[in-house]
DNA sequence: GTGAAAGCGCTAACAT
DNA sequence: ATGTTAGCGCTTTCAC
C-alpha cells in the first residue's frame, strides 16, 4: 500500500486550513465557493480518499450496518431469498454511503464473534435475518442499544415476558406468510381439488407454524393430520414428505409447499411415482427465485416482497439510528399462477 | 447506544497501565499471568469491547477485507454460486478475524462508491468476483497497491499490454472450465449421443468462451455452427436457446449448456417440444447448486469446487496481505452424474 | 467563512 | 514485564 494522502495534504495543496477541508467534504456548509473549488481541485490532484477510521473515530460514527444471517451457512447456500436480501440491502446502504458488513453466524464461537464485533461500536446498526424468531443475538443487541431490525415473522401470540416492557423488542419487517399460504391453497379449492395435502417447515421456525396456519385456514375443519408432513426446506426434504404423503394419502390430488426447493422435489417425487403433474396432483409452492419459474412444470408459488422487505429493513434501521421508534410492518404476499396448478 | 467502556476503563479496573491491557488484548506476550487475570476479570466486568476504528487508525490496518461483486445485482440473485462463495468467504476470514464488507456495483455511480471506499484504508485486501475476466475495478485496486484476489478464469492468451510487465496482472484463482466442459462432452459421448449441440455463455465471459472451448475440444472438427446457441446464464435464456437449437438442428440426441439454470430452462424447453430427457436428448449442465439436484429428471453437471475456491481466495489474500506474492491457482472440477444423461 | 486547538480510543516505540 | 509518550487522521467546539 502506497502512502495515502491525508486532509493536511490536502489543505495544504488548496490553501487553506484542515478545519475547511473537513466541512467542505460534507456538505460544503460555511465554506466560501472559492475555497471550495480549490478544495475540489486539490483532492483531485493528490487523489485523497477520506480514512473512515479516523473520520469515524472522531465523529463516533461507524458508517456501517451489519448484516447477520443467524442460520447455518448450508441455509443462505441452499436459499435463494437470502441472497436477495442480502444483495439488495447491500445496494440500499451503498447509496446511502453506508458500509455492509457480513457475518454469518453459526455455533457459539461465530455468535460470540459478532457480538464482539457488533458492540464494539464499529456498526452503526444491524440488519438481522433468522428463521427462528426473536433470536437470542437480535434481543441481545437490541438490549445493548444498537439499532436492530429483524427479518422474520414473529412467533404467533406469544406472552411478553413480565417485566419485560421496558425493552420492548426488536422491529420487524415480516411476509404475511399465513396469508399467503391461504390464498395458494384456496387457488386449489378454486380449481376445484379436494383433498389438499401440505408440507410443512419445521416447526421451530415462525414461517413454518404460519404457512401451516394459513394452510389450515383455508381447508377449514376437515383437517387430517395425514395430510401433513414436514421437511426442511431442502429439495431433499420435500421430496422424502412427498412420498410420505403419497404413502399416507394416495388419495390426495393437490399439495401446498411451504417452500419453493421443497415444492420442486415434491415434483421430481411426484414425477417418479407416475403422478402427472398439474394433472393428477396439483402443486402450489411458497418463494419465488429462479426456480419456481424455471423447474419443468413450472410452479404456481407464494411471492414474498423480499426486495421491498430489504427495502424497508433499510429504511427502518437509518431511522432507529437517526433516534426514531418506528413500528414493524408485515407486508403482504402475492400469488403468482404458473403451470403446477 | 450507551458510552463503552475504553481501554482506560480496563486499565484502571485492572490496576495496570493502558499498554499493558493493550499487549494483553492480542496475544498477551510479554504480560505476566497475574496481569493477565486481572485485566480479564477486568474486561468481563466492564464489559468492554475494542474499539475497531481506533485500533485500526493506530496500527495502520483494517481487520476487513472487501467481497466485490462486479455484476449486476440480478445475477447475483439468480446465481447460486455467488452466494456459496460469499458465505464461505465470509465464514473463513471469520475464522482470521478478519471483517467482510461487502460491496455491489452496477452503475457508475456504485463503482466509484467502491473505489472510494477501498481505497480509503479501511480494507486491508479485496476479493474481486466477476464474470468478465480483468474487471477494471481489480486492476484499478491492484494498481493502487490493495492486496486484490480475483475470482474468474482469465481471457485466454490475451497479450500483455506493452510497458504493463512492471505491473503483473492481480492474483486470480479459476475453476478449469475448458476441461470440465470437454469432460461432460466426452461422457455424453461415451453414452453414444453423435450430435451434441451446446447452449454457451455470453462470448464477453470468460467461462462463456472457456466453455465452449471446451465443447470444441470434445466435438472435434466436425463443429457446425448450427450447433451453437448463446444464452445469458439465465433459466428464460436457456429455454429460447434450446427452442431455436431444435429448430435448426432437430436431430440433435444430446446438448451441453454452459450453466445450470440455462440447462434447467432447456430442459423445460425439451418437454414443451415432447422431447424426453435423457431418453431423446441427452442434457449435460455446469454449476451444480441445490437447483441441478431438485429439477426433474436431475442434471448431470459439472461442479466447480467453489468451497475450495473461496477458501484459496482468502488464503491468498491473506498471503497477499502478509507481503507475500502467491501464484494463481486453476482448479479442476468434477462431473457429477445424474439422471439427465 | 475560517483557523487553532483539543481530543476520539487505541497502538507502538522507547524507557525503565 | 510494565509504564510513558507520541501520534494515527479526522471532527468539532470555539474564537476570530
Amino acid at each position: 500500500m502506497l502512502p495515502r494522502p491525508t486532509i493536511d495534504d490536502v489543505a495544504a495543496a488548496a490553501g487553506v486550513s484542515r478545519a475547511t477541508v473537513s466541512r467542505a467534504l460534507r456538505g460544503g456548509h460555511r465554506v466560501s465557493s472559492r475555497a471550495m473549488t480549490a478544495i475540489q481541485q486539490a483532492v483531485a490532484r493528490t487523489g485523497y480518499v477520506v480514512n473512515r477510521n479516523a473520520r469515524n473515530l472522531a465523529s463516533h460514527r461507524a458508517q456501517s450496518v451489519a448484516f447477520v444471517l443467524c442460520e447455518p451457512p448450508q441455509r443462505l447456500v441452499a436459499d435463494p431469498s437470502f441472497n436477495l436480501l442480502l444483495s439488495t440491502c447491500a445496494q440500499e446502504l451503498t447509496a446511502h454511503d453506508l458500509i455492509l458488513t457480513v457475518a454469518v453466524t453459526t455455533g457459539p464461537d461465530l455468535r460470540s464473534w459478532v457480538r464482539r464485533h457488533l458492540l464494539g461500536g464499529q456498526v452503526d446498526g444491524a440488519l438481522v435475518v433468522s428463521a427462528h424468531a426473536s433470536d437470542p443475538i437480535a434481543d441481545e443487541l437490541h438490549g445493548a442499544g444498537v439499532p436492530v431490525v429483524v427479518y422474520g415473522t414473529p412467533f404467533p401470540a406469544t406472552d411478553p415476558a413480565p417485566g419485560a416492557d421496558d425493552i420492548p423488542a426488536p422491529v420487524y419487517v415480516a411476509a404475511d406468510d399465513r396469508s399467503g399460504a391461504t390464498e395458494a391453497v384456496r387457488h386449489l379449492l378454486g380449481r376445484g381439488r379436494r383433498t389438499i395435502a401440505t408440507i410443512a417447515g419445521p416447526p421451530e421456525t415462525a414461517c413454518g407454524l404460519n404457512r401451516l396456519a394459513g394452510w389450515r385456514d383455508a381447508v377449514g375443519e376437515t383437517t387430517d393430520d395425514r395430510l401433513i408432513a414436514v421437511g426442511d426446506y431442502t429439495a431433499a426434504g420435500g421430496q422424502a414428505a412427498m412420498a410420505e404423503l403419497l404413502h399416507r394419502a394416495p388419495e390426495l390430488d393437490a399439495v401446498f409447499v411451504a417452500g419453493e426447493l421443497m415444492a420442486a422435489g415434491a415434483i421430481a417425487a411426484l414425477s417418479r411415482a407416475g403422478r402427472r403433474v398439474p394433472d393428477d396432483v396439483a402443486v402450489a409452492g411458497f418463494d419465488d427465485s429462479a426456480v419456481a419459474a424455471t423447474i419443468w412444470p413450472s410452479l404456481t408459488t407464494v411471492r414474498r416482497p423480499l426486495a421491498e422487505i430489504s427495502h424497508r429493513m433499510v429504511e427502518l434501521v437509518l431511522e432507529l439510528i437517526d433516534g426514531g421508534s418506528p413500528r414493524s410492518l408485515t407486508l403482504p404476499t402475492e400469488l403468482v399462477i404458473r403451470e403446477s396448478t
